[in-house]
DNA sequence: TTAAAAATAGATAGGTCTATCTATTTTTAA
DNA sequence: TTAAAAATAGATAGACCTATCTATTTTTAA
C-alpha cells in the first residue's frame, strides 16, 4: 500500500514546482494551499513565513541538484569524461522546459538582500566551481592557460549557456560549450 | 535656461530606474507616478498599459547599451584591444552596484511567455554574439578552436561571468575571464 | 483508552495592485 | 486669440496579497 505523503511534503512539493515554473512573487499562499489541498494552519504551522518556504525551497534544490548530479555520473571515472557529462547534465535539467536555474532567477527576481538567499546561490555556485576545479586538477592536460583558470571559464561558459538556453529556448550554447571544451582537453 | 524635462521621458527615467533596481513586479504605477511626479491619466496616456512600459524600457536599454559600448570603445582600432575592451564594459556597468543584466533579469522574472519581450531580449543577445564574432573574425589567431566557436564560447564566458557579478556581488569572475581571453588570443 | 499534537474550514484584517473615470486646469499651436 | 491637446487631482472598481485567528475534527502515541 502507498504510504501518503506528509502535508509539509506536500506543501514543499507544490512551492517548488510553482516557484520555480511561475517565480516566488507570482506565487501566492492561497495558490500554493489550494494546489497542495491542505489548510493555510497547517501552512503556517510548518513555515513561519513565506520567505521560510522559500528558503526551504533553495535547500531542497541544492541538495536534489548534487544528488541529480551524482546519479547521472556514476560508473564514470575519467575526469574528462566526467567533465562533458557535466555539460549533458545541465542539458538534461533544461530540457524539455527551458525554465532556467532556479537559483540564478531568484536571485533576478528578488536580489541579494536577504543574505541567507544570497549565502545559499554563492554557495551552491561556488561549490559547482569547486567541483570542476578538482576535476581539472585530475586532467593530463597540457594548454595555453592553467587548469584552474580553465575550470572557473569552464563553469562560467556552462553558466552563459543556461541562460542562453532560458533566452532562446535550445541547447546549441550548450552543445557549443561542449564542442569548445572537448578540444580544449582533448 | 534649462530644456524641461517632458512628462514621457520622466515616466520612462524613473520606470527604468525602479525596473532595473527593485524588479517588474516590484514596481508598482503608484511608486512610478509619485517619483516621476506626474498624474496617473499621463501615465496611461503615454503607455496603455504597464507592459507597454515595460516593452519601452527595453528597448531603451538595448539602444543606450549599443551606444555606451560605441563610446567606450571610441578610437580603438585592434580587434583585440576591442575585445578586451568588451569585458572592460561589462565591468563597469557592473559597477558600484552589482545589480546584473536587466535582460537576464527580466526574463529571469517573467519568463518567456510574453513574445514581445522575449524577441527584444534574445535579439539583444544575438547582436552582441554576432559584434563579437565580426571582431574574432579579424583577430590574426591560429589556436586549437575556429574563431567562431570561441567567439561564442567567449560570449558565453562574460555572460556568466555578469550573472556570477550579481551573485557574488564582486567582479573576480570578470577578471578571470579577460586573464583567460588574454592567452587564447595573445 | 486517552490526552496531546496536527490538521481542518473559514472568516477577516489591512494592505497591495492595475486600470478606468470624471472634472478641471494648463500648455501648445494655428 | 482661441480651440484642441495635454496634464492634472482624486475617487473608485475589483481583484489580489500575507498573515492571524477561532473553533472543530482527525491523527498520533503512550
Amino acid at each position: 500500500m502507498k504510504e501518503k505523503v506528509k502535508v509539509r511534503d506536500r506543501i514543499l512539493n507544490v512551492a517548488t514546482d510553482l516557484f520555480y515554473h511561475q517565480g516566488f512573487n507570482q506565487t501566492g499562499i492561497n495558490q500554493i494551499i489550494a494546489e497542495a489541498d491542505i489548510a493555510i494552519g497547517s501552512l503556517y504551522n510548518h513555515f513561519p513565513s513565506k520567505n521560510d518556504l522559500l528558503l526551504a525551497y533553495l535547500r531542497k534544490q541544492e541538495e536534489e541538484w548534487f544528488e541529480g548530479l551524482e546519479k547521472f555520473t556514476q560508473g564514470i571515472s575519467h575526469p574528462r569524461e566526467k567533465i562533458l557529462k557535466f555539460i549533458d547534465y545541465r542539458i538534461a535539467q533544461q530540457q524539455p522546459d527551458f525554465y532556467g536555474c532556479p537559483f540564478i532567477k531568484i536571485i533576478a527576481e528578488i536580489g541579494t538582500q536577504d543574505q541567507q538567499v544570497q549565502q545559499l546561490v554563492e554557495g551552491h555556485k561556488n561549490r559547482q566551481r569547486m567541483l570542476l576545479q578538482g576535476l581539472f586538477q585530475q586532467l593530463d592536460y597540457d594548454g595555453p592557460v592553467d587548469r584552474k583558470l580553465l575550470a572557473d571559464n569552464f563553469f562560467l561558459m556552462v553558466e552563459g549557456a543556461t541562460v542562453n538556453a532560458t533566452i532562446s529556448r535550445n541547447i546549441k550554447a550548450l552543445e557549443g560549450v561542449k564542442k569548445f571544451i572537448r578540444k580544449m582537453i582533448s
